[in-house]
DNA sequence: TCTTATTGTACAACAAGTTGTCGTATATTG
DNA sequence: CAATATACGACAACTTGTTGTACAATAAGA
């Protein structure tokens, strides 16, 4: 007899969907597997038919996030406006924010910060690796810090309820990236007055 | 009669640092109060004497390594350079090593970033807004994304385990932040070549 | 200087709650 | 109707936070 996979993969996300609801309210290790299931209607020892424990639960969800290399649009677009592809992944993080605004937050997973700058990396890595030949131990510096500053400014633009235009904030960062800090802060000053 | 402040200040020294040496092993939601006071040699129940839970130990720590405003140094030393002053955050950086290292990485608390930046934040606007004239909700957004930047290359530093000599991270950052990403890449492409 | 009262410090034991497991009942499929 | 996937109930081991108690250190009086 086969499993009957639309009735388990339905519970399954019946449990994730209930520790979800619980992990934006609160810091995983104040919920228990009882506040799951009963949230999801189950017996407590369902829960350990579908996964080992609850950090089981969060590494699954960020698994399913991490992008994998084909779902990314192909590397040509870089080279098309020879800037970073910062419009690229503020749609990504859109597509996903329910989830990437959690756990990039203060109460989310900094290792998941981590896994998503290691899945970027190649790619920009390969698309500059064309254009510009490189010292690869700064490059790879270079690449923290534009992917940190990104991830950074990404999130902080969710926490502050995205009070500035999207167009507006990826304006900003292209400026930030192509022209430097001091730069941009002089221009904007000029703007303002 | 009075308390007996240094038998009580070693004791929950004792404790912290025993906290503190699990911490860099492993998760928090993994340590155990008995696994504190075990490696310190006390009771289980001591621990309460001291801390309220093993969060608040956490919390203390954390709350010793904010830098106060008077700790740092005069902004005037901004207006001299007129960079970011990269070089003066590597210095506490490294002073408070130790923890900074850990409570920034992977298994870090990323609650902790934020206090970070948020107790710079204010240096850097008054500073900056001697010199320039800006928008207030834009500047938040380059404050954001500068000690973003910082910050995540300084913990990279950290994880690669000083792989480039620090002075060359001081120029590489100072570059990117002065000059842009776009211009610091096809520079050291042709000092590599 | 010696004794005694007082209080700070650490400990042991307790109830309540959580974890992960394992055997059992129910529902679904062939 | 038989077989098995799915969900449940109960169990032992462990962790937590609290409370009452013993010991140690200090200060005052003789």
């Amino acid at each position: 007899m086969n499993k009957q996979p639309k009735v388990t993969a339905q519970t399954k996300q019946n449990l994730t969907d209930a520790f979800w609801s619980l992990y934006c309210e609160k810091r995983i290790e104040k919920i228990t597997v009882k506040d799951i299931t009963r949230k999801a209607g189950y017996n407590r020892g369902t829960f350990y038919e579908y996964f080992t424990d609850i950090y089981d639960v969060l590494e699954q969800i960020e698994e399913s996030l991490i992008p994998s290399l084909d779902e990314l649009p192909p590397i040509t677009i870089l080279n098309q406006n020879m800037g970073m592809p910062f419009d690229m992944f503020v749609k990504f993080y859109e597509q996903n924010s329910k989830y990437y605004s959690v756990l990039l937050g203060d109460n989310g997973d900094p290792s998941f910060a981590s896994k998503l700058k290691n899945s970027i990396k190649p790619i920009l890595k390969q698309a500059f690796s064309e254009k510009y030949d490189l010292n690869p131990i700064k490059f790879d510096f270079i690449l923290e810090y534009v992917l940190s500053a990104m991830i950074g400014t990404m999130s902080y633009w969710f926490t502050q309820n995205k009070v500035l235009p999207l167009e507006d904030l990826i304006t900003l960062i292209n400026d930030l990236m192509e022209n430097g800090v001091i730069n941009c802060l002089s221009k904007l000053s000029n703007e303002y007055k």
